[in-house]
RNA sequence: GGCCCAUUGGUCAAGUGGUUAAGACACCGCCCUUUCACGGCGGUAACAGGGGUUCGAGUCCCCUAUGGGUCACCA
């Protein structure tokens, strides 16, 4: 170990720069001024543009346990992997959050823009401020630089294979450890690029108890890797600019993939020797999927869904993922939204300890279900906006008729929509236009291009003698209840049963039942068995409509 | 392989030593109904296995199995 005299010329040595002391920092970031309780959280993605449903359900937890106490929730961009880049990836990222309702108090808004003063909020502007805590480690001894080349580091990694110990630099194999300040300057002085390690005090012998949010008390070994906190290029790994950035931007609450709990002692580490207080760490779960007989994790190659952006192409409300993510976050949601039909889910209070600890395996069929009770309660008109929104983006068609007439259209949406039993036929606007095209003659003359789909059993010879008689009694002007009772009437004149348990009871003296000659009528107008209302759907769709596609049955 | 985490029905999950082991989705049946859907009622279905501790164990401990995570100058 060197003297104290020795570590201070080394770390002038190694950042010659750097002419501010951690002291400056410490008090241009001052406490954060905020009621009891409240919790700062912060998302941080790299900037890959790309959002993981992982890193949505992350994100919401964070953003949620921010807001619901009055904290603060912001975005920190974590581009210190300039391979990973991509251009307008941070733009895509505040971009998808925003559309499922996720805001943030502070930090990058766009590629050059960003709120709040505890930035810089992205890590590439923050070099200096790493480095001045990393020559501050160097002066107290706690931080080396190493000179190591790949391939000594990959020779190295095979000779611990061969003795089958375990990997890493640290110990014996820490070459650069103990380098005098003479030895420093010889290596710099050939021009050789250093990374900067950490000097670990820490043992394998040593266990620590690990205080996580979700997990509970996990009991793990110290740290005792060397690990890089400065690489040669001179940009922080995530391990150290993570604890700076948090400590200095004052996070409470560091939420994160449990993928990061491996390396939660190094982090401890790094914020003892700092001599900082530790956020509280909750490390959550992945989100999996199940392929054959087995769990994986959501993958963002293999799997669409895991993409944010698969979502709003297939046209889910937002609020729809949200709501479903909120309930794998915390089962009792459900619960307390069938208590609270009407609130915003924001209301609903999540708890950290009420998190799984094993992956949710993410279940399509559920969100489905969830989304189309909550497009169910929407009103005709809301349909109508969000629907046309979604198709304006992805189905001109769609979108064209739907503003062609916006009366017309909201009518549609309309039906059966504002009762007590509301209908369920749309989970995401996708679904809209296979349930309403008959209302448009283009889309129903092309499907009926290809053959009516007359219900089972029922010949297109009796289906053309049902149109083409109902057509000489069709009453257009008739409330629901008239036109109903001459639908039976109709059926009693056409050796039909005029209710389904007539049928039933003798079989053999009727053609058919009430739902056979109504289901004759509902595809003549609709070409689908099965579609809300039939009378609604009539008077909507107008007489004379009606009227030519009883014409194009019968002229068949 | 080392370290860490997990394992309640097909899925999400309640459950914190004493329960007929909730509920939701899916599935099946019945009812309602002009069809389909919606809705209502009901049903099938679970504590990974083995040892302990205890009067008593899904709940506590150990082992095994299985699954997952991690072991980079990536985050």
């Amino acid at each position: 170990m060197h003297n104290l005299t020795e570590n201070r010329e080394m770390a002038d040595l190694l950042f010659p720069d750097i002419d501010k002391k951690p002291e400056y920092y410490e008090l241009l970031y001052t406490k954060r001024n905020l009621p009891e309780g409240a919790k700062v959280t912060r998302f941080a993605p790299s900037p890959t543009g790309y959002v993981h449903m992982g890193s949505l359900y992350a994100s919401l937890v964070s953003e949620r346990l921010a807001h619901q106490s009055n904290g603060v929730f912001f975005l920190r961009v974590e581009d210190t992997d300039k391979k990973r880049e991509v251009e307008g990836g941070v733009s895509n990222i505040v971009r998808s959050l925003s559309r499922f309702g996720i805001n943030f108090d502070e930090g990058v808004t766009d590629v050059d823009d960003e709120k709040g003063s505890y930035g810089p909020y992205k890590q590439s502007d923050r070099m200096e401020i790493y480095k001045t805590f990393a020559k501050r480690l160097v002066e107290k001894g706690l931080a080396y630089p190493c000179f190591c080349s790949e391939e000594d580091l990959n020779r190295i990694r095979s000779e611990q294979e061969e003795k089958k110990i375990t990997p890493g630099y640290y110990g014996e194999y820490a070459v650069h450890r103990d380098f005098t300040l003479e030895q420093v300057k010889n290596e710099l002085s050939e021009g050789k690029s250093f990374v900067l390690r950490l000097r670990s005090m820490g043992s394998p012998d040593n266990r620590f108890v690990f205080k996580d949010l979700i997990k509970g008390d996990v009991e793990m070994p110290e740290n005792y890797q060397d690990i890089v906190l400065l690489k040669s290029d001179g940009l922080p790994t995530y391990h150290f600019a993570h604890v700076v950035d948090d400590h200095l931007m004052r996070t409470t609450h560091v939420v994160r993939g449990d993928e990061w709990l491996s390396s939660a002692p190094l982090h401890v580490e790094l914020f003892e020797m700092l001599e900082w207080e530790k956020p509280y760490f909750a490390h959550i779960s992945p989100i999996m999927k199940i392929e054959g007989s087995s769990k994986r994790k959501l993958s963002k190659r293999k799997d669409p869904e895991a993409d944010v952006s698969f979502y709003h192409e297939q046209g889910y409300p937002s609020i729809s993922v949200i709501e479903y993510l909120t309930n794998l976050i915390n089962s009792n949601f459900e619960e307390w939204r069938r208590e609270n039909p009407t609130e915003p889910n924001t209301n609903f209070i999540i708890e950290l300890e009420r998190m799984s600890v094993s992956g949710a395996m993410f279940d399509i069929v559920k969100l489905t279900d969830m989304s189309k009770d909550i497009i169910a309660y929407m009103s005709g008109e809301q349909v109508y906006d969000m629907s046309l929104e979604w198709a304006g983006e992805y189905d001109g068609e769609l979108a064209g008729l739907l503003s062609r007439d916006e009366q017309y259209a909201k009518r549609i949406f309309s039906i059966d929509r504002n009762g007590e039993k509301p209908r369920k036929d749309f989970a995401k606007w996708l679904d809209v236009k296979p349930n309403i095209f008959y209302f448009f003659d283009e889309l129903f003359d092309k499907d009926v291009a290809e053959g009516y789909n007359f219900p089972e059993g029922m010949s297109m010879e009796e289906a053309k003698r049902l149109i083409g008689e109902y057509e000489k009694v069709y009453t257009h002007v008739d409330t629901k209840e008239e036109w109903f009772a001459r639908v039976k009437e109709f059926c009693e004149a056409m050796g039909y049963s005029k209710d389904v348990k007539t049928f039933k009871k003798n079989p053999g003296t009727y053609k058919g039942h009430v739902g056979d000659v109504t289901g004759a009528i509902r595809v003549a107008v609709a070409n689908r068995r099965n579609t809300p209302d039939l009378y609604e759907i009539m008077q909507v769709i107008g007489e004379e409509k009606v009227r030519e596609r009883f014409e194009k049955v019968v002229s068949r």
